[in-house]
Formats: structure tokens, C-alpha cells, sequence
DNA sequence: GCCGTCGTAGACAGAGTTGTCTACCTTGAA
DNA sequence: TTCAAGGTAGACAACTCTGTCTACGACGGC
């Protein structure tokens, strides 16, 4: 037996792993990471304890997908909602106000999770700048170009992060976004 | 025996119960509420469970206890560095400065444990809008008095917000201070 | 001096946590 | 046809969590 590489492709797309990372990402959001216990992933997704563990080691590991899979499926929406209201400055607050009056809206996740997960996934702090980096990259993308694009990016992914957090406590995301769009306009006058 | 009120007076600033609080604050703020557990705070207090539970039926009304100390002390904190800073819009961002680059920061305690006690302790959402107003409060006061001061308080407390989550993960806060800083004074300009 | 309050000390229950293990079935490719 | 990968099913270990309980000591006001 020569066996150069190794015999076991992992597999990154089989249907239970994704209906794993699917139901994980449901409770995990809502319900928040530490709140929510493997046995409960494993039995929503309808997958058996050996299953699970064969595709994720730990939970740490889930945990890692999770928000993977939550940066680039919030990033897909988050684009897509930019330049279908317009590709302008003025599409960031109605974009993000289809999200704050969505079903089951329950702030960041990242913001969620890094207040939770400090001490157990050290990395949940970087993941969450890189996503807060793509982010800022988008809104960059819709606002005019000038030699102060770049700051104005930053102070307006900054001020998105308060609307989040504050549509998160206030029930209605009114005066949020209301604020954020003055935040907006006045940044960009 | 005729006994009219209640011959139990409970016991509010005894020093185990101080001793309790005091631990409980420095561990849930340090490591998360989910992430510490009742033994530990017992057991770095130097009390006993009967003692805990004798003051602290359940480890909800412990948290709760911890999120009103925590509104207290950071309240006093924040208007006393907004006086030492001049009372004016321009202390704000020199009071959060020493916040942020102060030992053991690590974020707002309640959008902190809004994430993560969502579903344990619903209430966090109220507290959490308290709080939070109560800082708008000491923000509107050092602005300066107009028809849209109020307005403009929202604005900015919401951008703090931001720049608390911001200074949190980013290492460094001042690319978040100094994006704050830019939408201070882009909103009273 | 008595009694209630506050405290110490620690065993214990009951539930939930993550993770391992054995045993067997199915399917597709060599 | 054989064999390995991926899946089902579920017992089990080891630990941690919250909360209860008994027994006893110290102190202060009536």
C-alpha cells in the first residue's frame, strides 16, 4: 500500500452537514451560542450524536462554521439589499430596515457572539473585524467617491453598529433608524 | 403574638452581600454571566452557598443585582468624566477614551449580557433601554441647548454605542474614537 | 439570657453539558 | 464482490450547573 495523500476528503457539502450547520445557525442566533447545547442541534437537525461529531469535531468547531456561514449568507443579503435601493448612500438605512423589521431579528450576531464567547473562542473577536471590515467595504462601495470615502466608510459602519444595537433593545427600530439617517446625512454633507 | 409587617428584614448592604456583588460584577463583566458560575463567584467571595442563597434566592436575581451595581457605578463614572473633560460636546470622546483604553475593558455590560440572557432573563431588554437613556440624559447635557438637542442626544448616544462595539474588537480604539469624533462634530456643526 | 439573624462548612440531588464508544445498515466505486 | 465512507441508534462517561439540606458557631438586641 502506497497511499501518498491522505484517504479521507473531508466532506465540506454532505446533507446532514448542512442541515446541521442550518439548524445551528437557527438556534444559534435566537437563542445564543451558550444557550443552545449540541444534544439540541442534534436532535432539531434529525442527525445521530456520531454523525455530528464525525463532521464537527466540537462544538468550538460549529461554532466556527456558524459564523462563517452567517458572514457570507448576511453579506449575500446585505449587498443584494444595497442595489436593489439604489446603489446610493440614501439605500443604506431602508436596507437595513427590511432587516431590523424582519421576522426573528435579534441584533448582530457577531456582536452577539462576541460578548458570550470571549473566554471559550478567543478568535470570535477577529472573525467579527473581518466581518465588520466587509461591511464597512460595502457601504464604501455606495457612497461618493472622494478622497474621504475611506473615513466616511468607517464613522457610517460605526453608526450602523449602534442602529443595530439599539434596534435590538428598543422594539420598534424607528428611532434608530431615524437617527442613523441623520447620522448619514450629516456625515455625508 | 399580633406581628404586623413582616419580622424579616432583608438584609441590603450587609458586607458577604457586598463581598458577592463586588465578585459577581468583576467575573460576569470579565467572562460573561453564561460563562461563570455560581460556585466560582461563591467560592472567590469567600462565602458559603447558604449564605449566597440567603441573600440571592436564585442566580437571576444575582444578575439582576449585578446589572443595577453596574448602571449605578458606570452612571457616576460618565457624568463625573464629562464634568472633569469641561461639560461640553468635546468631553465625550476624551471620557470614552479613558474607558476604552482602561485595564480590563471589555464592552458594555449590557448589550454584553443582551445577547447572551435574551432567553434566561427577558427583562435585560427593559434594563438595557434604562440604562441606556439614562446616558442620553448625561449626553444631551452637555450639549448645547436647542430645539433639536434632544434629537441630537439620540444621535449621539447611538454613535457611542457604536464606538463602544468598535473600540471592543478593533485592539486599538482609536479608529473608533476618532470616527466618533467625526460624527460628534459633524451633527452640532 | 434567650432567640433570631447572619455566618461557616460541606454533602447531596437532579438536571444538563460535551464528547466517546459499540454495533449495525446502506450505497457506490474499485 | 468487497470494502470503505457515511449514516442510524443509543448507551455511557465525566463533568458542571443550579439549588437544597443539615448541623453548627458567633453576635446583638430585647
Amino acid at each position: 500500500m502506497i497511499a501518498i495523500a491522505s484517504p479521507v476528503p473531508p466532506v465540506r457539502d454532505s446533507a446532514a452537514r448542512q442541515r446541521i450547520l442550518l439548524t445551528a445557525h437557527d438556534l444559534f442566533y435566537r437563542d445564543g451560542v451558550r444557550a443552545t447545547g449540541i444534544d439540541r442541534v442534534i436532535a432539531e437537525s434529525g442527525v445521530t450524536k456520531a454523525t455530528f461529531y464525525r463532521h464537527f469535531p466540537s462544538k468550538n468547531d460549529l461554532v466556527r462554521a456558524f459564523l462563517d456561514y452567517r458572514h457570507r449568507r448576511w453579506m449575500a443579503w446585505f449587498v443584494e439589499a444595497l442595489q436593489r435601493h439604489g446603489s446610493a448612500p440614501t439605500a443604506i438605512v431602508p436596507s437595513l430596515a427590511e432587516w431590523f423589521r424582519g421576522e426573528g431579528f435579534r441584533g448582530c450576531a457577531f456582536i452577539n457572539s462576541l460578548g458570550e464567547l470571549a473566554g471559550s473562542l478567543p478568535e470570535v473577536a477577529d472573525i467579527t473585524r473581518c466581518h465588520k471590515q466587509d461591511m464597512t467595504d460595502a457601504i464604501a462601495a455606495v457612497l461618493p467617491a472622494s478622497r474621504r470615502r475611506r473615513q466616511q466608510a468607517d464613522a457610517v459602519a460605526l453608526a450602523v453598529d449602534g442602529a443595530i444595537i439599539r434596534a435590538q433593545f428598543n422594539q420598534s427600530p424607528d428611532a434608530a433608524l431615524s437617527a442613523l439617517a441623520r447620522i448619514v446625512k450629516s456625515l455625508l454633507a
